[in-house]
DNA sequence: TGTACATCAGTGAACGCGCGTTCACTGATGTAC
DNA sequence: TGTACATCAGTGAACGCGCGTTCACTGATGTAC
């Protein structure tokens, strides 16, 4: 806490620019390769850095991990904001979720998809901060694509995260890209949105 | 190929027995640890022998985790299957898979839910067995569950395996206890699952 | 039936490697006077 | 304004450790005669 004001106090304040670098190389990095599939060093290579000069940032990887899932996680709440402005907010969140590009990115897609099974097995600060920020993407979710039923909002939201999730998950898994895109499709349609445009 | 014919030819025939506890441990193991998080040592010695002996029977960590996740898949399988003799299948299958025992036992429970995220990293072979695993699990899901509408029967059974995956990945996932029934609750709700008895 | 030999699953020490973390250092930044 | 000093992010070698895999061996099992 006091260390990380500290350490800024002195240098000049591109260390907090330095800071977002890492955090940045690591939460696209974890979500590629996952959290054991990435070094620290790889992580600092990636920021420009050596990897000696991690701990001036970071108090261990795992709290890396879970800055990382925090991160990565509100930028799938601003994705969800986003479609929430949409003439038909469901339908462009999973025309953008249900997407062969985020199928193919997941470096840059939900964290959710990525690393749900890790985080499962990942420390307490990581499953802490994981919960705070699924409760978020519960409320966010409910309130903006079923406001009409309020008693059900929650509960809805809940399935079509849980939809979304498995169905991303499984056609990423999938070797086969017929299977893949028949996944794709079968969740799309079941949302009533269809075929992806130029497909 | 041969070669496993050729080492069972000589000894006493429980060499394919202890071939089969590696294989159980290693399936049971992976699933509560991910690959990475299990050592060979670590699943020679639940099978009650030292690592040296690992490759007598596969040949290499990566061919263990390829017949694991056949041979969990095909668990699944026959979950599948025994539900469908129920009176209601469905609500069998969703009344099993989205219960606090399954949630707490990963070890046992099905294999995409666990594992989904890492094999979409692993080897070509890994990815392989997966794909066809899950083709095979659509196809009984869809002719099981879904008899009545034969034109959807594989995107009804698509998009219910994506959902019960999904939710059970979230509420592995989650810290928060009540957040997490919560949303096994509203997942099975949305099946027209009530709450689970004794709870 | 009995003895000499071949096979090969299982043992446990050893290998090279990459990992997270530590540490003595360097050098640019900012402070004191 | 100029000089001496303190701070600390960043460097890169080094640490101990666990990993997947190899290998010389041992000893029980089965074969040959």
């Amino acid at each position: 806490m006091t260390g990380i004001m500290n350490a800024m106090r002195y240098p000049a304040e591109d260390t907090a620019e330095r800071h977002e670098h890492i955090l940045d190389a690591a939460s696209h990095m974890f979500r590629q390769s996952g959290f054991d599939g990435v070094s620290v060093a790889a992580v600092m290579k990636a920021a420009g850095l050596t990897h000696g000069g991690f701990y001036a940032h970071f108090e261990s990887k795992d709290a890396l991990v879970a800055a990382s899932v925090e991160r990565s996680l509100s930028e799938t709440l601003d994705l969800v904001e986003q479609a929430g402005e949409a003439a038909e907010p469901l339908v462009a969140l999973v025309a953008e979720y249900l997407s062969t590009q985020h199928r193919d990115d997941p470096a840059s897609g939900c964290t959710m998809a990525a690393l749900a099974s890790e985080i499962s097995r990942a420390s307490g600060p990581v499953r802490h901060t994981f919960s705070a920020q699924v409760r978020a993407l519960v409320e966010r979710i409910g309130g903006t694509f079923f406001p009409g039923l309020r008693a059900n909002a929650r509960a809805e939201a809940i399935v079509t995260m849980s939809t979304l999730v498995g169905a991303l998950l499984i056609a990423r898994a999938v070797e086969d890209p017929a299977l893949s895109a028949e996944i794709l499709a079968a969740n799309r349609a079941h949302f009533g949105v269809g075929p992806e445009v130029g497909e």
